[in-house]
RNA sequence: GCGGGUGUAGCUCAGUGGUAGAGCGUCACGUUGCCAACGUGAAUGUCGUGGGUUCAAGUCCCAUCACCCGCUCCA
């Protein structure tokens, strides 16, 4: 039975071990980011591999794409981003609670059903409107009326592009890795003979400014999104959904997910952002919060809305111009008649049609699945009265493989040892050590989560085989050393 | 952003206004013949940061940064 780890000891471990660390530490830390040590970074690139493997490379049906993470602003304007990814926020003045605007009772509705979950709203529309508090409830203290003047939350991070400060345009880094797949969507019909139905995977940064941030590397404000946009005809659109679904959960418990501690939580319709046709979460139990589920990944029926979005994008690039740039200044052009036969539209030649196809996106957090396999992986027990610390990460996401170890350093064992590493390293991430007592070196492996440690012993001066020992149950067999490799890849799929 | 808590060695933590500590870990040497063994020795501290009070501050005061818990918020 595993130990439930707390939050402290993950933490804790990572530092330990190298897995991950606060930035800019020596300046008394940077909030929310944090650093990949090097186990982590071998860790964090194994989880993306995963994904991309079975997202990309195991499918004849999704290609990959990497984007810049800077993109023309008015890919923005079109995502709906530039003029809702922000929230409008009032403090009550009595007791410093920060609410949503749109989240505030009336007087008269106190102690009414929840709230309808709203959308970001239009900040630069709801600035300017007048907002009535006076009768509006503090959540927090029950003072009535009693609030700040409601201010803008953006959640984009700006940068300015070009040295001369005259000269220099104001770009946001994405929020969203999905944009720059929707604006890469021609290229890819033009370039590659795909058919729908077909996907487009991209793995990469993606930045918030989150009101607040949380828990570790659950929620920064830098993070890591792996994303897939799956076109699809309209109306097999539900079928799709379904079919991601199941893929991207068992991706979770292939790698060693423990079941009870995965599920699939479905979005209320008043919860769907307005685009979305549907939309699941697959959450995990993370031991922060009230031991409560959180969202690992969610997957949405996003329907023909981007696309058609980036064809009125396009038509709006002229108003750009005029108004230098400014998107405050602008109105997104309305959609053309012909829309479905738009730039961003797909001719079906068996069928003879043309239509804007259905999206499915299931969009990870490789961060937040990091945390998952991490936490999920940790385990404590109690082995002749010593605590053992370990990692059971499936061997597909182990930093290291496999650590070769002489059992002592004498008799030329460390010299064989030496000529297993060196022909193991081209195979797999192999770890060399000699130091201290074996026992030591296999528990530090343990904690490292390294599947499996080869030992050279007197034995195998003798007859050329060695000890291959697996990190969960501790177990050792005899393999001959030339069948090591055949050996450790059969175990390490 | 609010409330509560924490911050001293890589980790876990002691530390009463008066010399900076322990356990584990790390390193070196020896020993060792399969699960954190033993011996000897060693290194590692902006006591989160900056001010202040004091003859003297890790300890008291103020500010600030970061993390954790709970709110709030959350594609």
């Amino acid at each position: 039975m595993a130990k439930l780890a707390k939050l402290d000891d993950i933490v804790s471990l990572c530092k330990r071990r190298g897995f991950i660390f606060q930035s800019s530490e020596i300046y008394g830390g940077l909030a929310s980011c944090y650093d990949y040590g090097p186990l982590g970074v071998e860790l964090k690139n194994n989880v993306r591999k995963a994904w991309w493997k079975a997202v990309v490379q195991m499918r004849d049906d999704v290609v990959g794409l990497d984007c810049s993470i800077l993109m023309h602003p008015l890919v923005w304007k079109a995502s709906g981003h530039a003029d809702k990814f922000a929230d409008l926020i009032c403090e009550c003045k009595k007791c410093n609670t920060r609410t949503r605007v749109d989240h505030l009772k009336d007087k008269a509705e106190e102690g009414a059903a929840a709230q309808e979950h709203i959308e970001h709203v239009d900040i630069e529309k709801e600035v300017a409107a007048q907002h009535d508090l006076s009768n509006k409830v503090c959540p927090d203290c029950g003072k009535v009326g009693n609030f700040t003047e409601p201010m803008p939350f953006k959640l984009m991070f700006e940068t300015q592009m070009g040295a001369n400060v005259d000269d220099s345009m104001t770009l946001f880094l994405r929020p969203e890795t999905a944009q720059g797949i929707f604006a890469n969507f021609r290229n890819v019909l033009d370039t590659t003979r795909v058919k729908i139905p077909f996907g487009i995977a991209q793995i990469g940064k993606s930045f918030r400014n989150e009101v607040t941030t949380k828990a570790f590397i659950f929620r920064t404000r830098e993070f890591e999104q792996a994303e897939l946009e799956f076109f699809c005809e309209p109306g097999t659109d539900d079928e799709w959904f379904e079919h991601w679904k199941e893929q991207r959960f068992n991706w979770y418990l292939n790698l060693g997910i423990k079941k009870e501690n995965l599920r699939f939580r479905e979005h209320d319709a008043d919860e769907l952002a307005h685009y979305a046709k549907g939309c699941v979460d697959v959450e995990y139990k993370f031991p922060f919060g009230s031991g409560d589920w959180q969202e690992l990944e969610g997957i949405a029926n996003r329907t023909d809305y981007d696309l058609r979005q980036h064809q009125r994008g396009m038509r709006t690039l002229n108003a750009w111009f005029e108004a230098k740039g400014d998107l405050a200044k602008i109105e997104l052009k309305a959609e053309a008649e012909e829309y479905l036969k738009g730039p961003l539209s797909y001719f079906d030649d068996v069928e003879k049609k043309r239509y804007i196809p259905y999206v499915i996106e299931p969009s990870a957090g490789i961060d937040r699945s990091t945390l998952a396999f991490l936490v999920d992986a940790y385990d404590e027990e109690e082995v002749r009265g010593e605590k053992r610390n370990l990692l059971r990460f499936h061997p597909a996401l182990a930093p290291t493989k496999v650590a070769v170890f002489p059992l002592v350093r004498k008799d030329g064992m460390p010299e064989i040892a030496r000529n297993i590493y060196n022909d193991l390293k081209e195979h797999f991430t192999t770890f060399y050590d000699e130091k201290g007592a074996v026992g030591r070196r296999y528990r530090r492996q343990d904690e490292a989560g390294t599947p499996f440690c080869i030992t050279v012993d007197g034995q195998t001066l003798e007859d050329k085989t060695v000890t291959v020992r697996e990190r969960d149950s501790m177990e050792q067999v005899r393999v001959a050393t030339d069948k090591l490799p055949g050996h450790l890849r059969e175990k390490l799929v």
